[in-house]
DNA sequence: TGTAGGTGACTGACCGGTCAATCGAACCGA
DNA sequence: TCGGTTCGATTGACCGGTCAGTCACCTACA
């Protein structure tokens, strides 16, 4: 990641042969499952001989590890950052982790479903590997819900850990129902859909008492 | 599973080394993961020879099919099952579909496990090849709740597809919490849980107004 | 001419699936 | 009562394909 880290001699023509495996991979992954793929699969949507995989890595694993690694950082990163905005309501932070999670849908959907299917969602190999990881996901949306417990203006009888929860599994089931295919893609549904989840984990789904008048716009 | 297809020559003794079978890929898909453990492995979990897996079995792949379709057809029966009821509340109905899918999960743990992390969530494998399956489910859940949108008690503006996601997606996260030792497991956090799905979903996080006087409750 | 970058044939382990052989309960005919 | 026959259940050695990872070699730039 860190510029410093790579050999500075970058020829201007020169391609970065390891990002570019990391892309491929990234393709192959999502297209045919991290099992059955084959690192030459890898090497070959790379366009890269089958060595020089493993010049630049020490095993398939580590390609996936590394592409969720560098993904989820950012991810971190970002919820950090909207706790940090004080001006913003709970509400509408919970709307901007949503919107970050759906638009790194959007603009990478080969690398979030390799994240989620092959990682957040694989019990028995990544997912215990990275366990800390995926952790420290719930644990900043719990802080954002924690604000607003604190505050009186989400209900004290669920625990902000069990929110975060609920509300992330929400968004990573949108998600599956779009990498399955059961969801149209397109730019309305993705916006649509920010707005839902957040309306459907914040409001609930019940309907305010009818014979009252409404309280808030 | 019906006593007429299988021989009924049933010796006091004779142990079904097909039910044997089966039981121990359960044991072993949830210990090792589908992908990271061998045939060998199940026989030898069942006390059985390699081969009685093959005679029993066309292939590794049609224990898990046979395991996720003999389990899941029950879940969808009871979905059904809970719906017909007239009497019971939108509101009950859903508690009793988590209820239904948390106690699975607190009687048969590695089942559940196997199911939601080879299957249900393994997009590139077996999860493709059960789609129908599992969206029928998600549809059973919608139509409860378009029960609940049609006579105005839950809000119109979210499609019941769209709510029966979420409120899926949150339970299967908190399998997951389980699945991955997040969260600790006991009858008590059980039924705890139950009720905090449904509160969440159906109420929503966000505290009812403090300055305006309780409605209902 | 040293070295980082790049190649791809090869190897060896692993494992799903096969199959020829054996077992043993039930039935049969004498 | 007893050898003989049948056939599904059971065994486990073995086969053959697959594939992650190795390595000897090449190439081009500084």
């Amino acid at each position: 990641m860190a510029p410093e880290s790579r050999p500075v001699r970058a020829r201007a023509a020169a391609p970065d042969k390891r990002r570019m495996i990391l892309d491929a991979a990234v393709t192959v992954f999502a297209r045919q499952g991290f099992h059955h793929c084959r690192v030459s699969d890898v090497a070959d949507e790379a366009r890269v001989a089958y060595g020089l995989v493993y010049h630049y890595f020490d095993s398939k694993e580590q390609i996936l590890n590394e592409l969720f690694l560098e993904r989820w950082q950012i991810m971190l990163d970002a919820i950090a950052e909207i706790d940090r905005r004080q001006e913003v309501s709970v509400r509408d932070k919970l709307y901007l982790v949503a919107s970050f999670i759906i638009d790194s849908y959007r603009h990478e959907p080969d690398l979030m479903k390799v994240i989620i299917v092959e990682v957040t969602r694989a019990a028995n190999s990544f997912g215990r590997l990275h366990l800390a990881k995926i952790r420290e996901a719930y644990a900043g949306i719990a802080t954002i819900v924690e604000g607003a417990r604190s505050d009186g203006s989400f209900k004290s009888d669920i625990s902000s850990e069990f929110a975060a929860m609920c509300f992330y599994g929400a968004i990573e089931q949108v998600l599956t129902a779009w990498i399955f295919d059961l969801l149209p893609r397109s730019d309305g549904e993705y916006e649509h859909a920010k707005g839902l989840v957040v309306d459907t984990i914040c409001g609930g789904l019940e309907a305010p008492a009818a014979d009252a008048p409404a309280l808030s716009g």
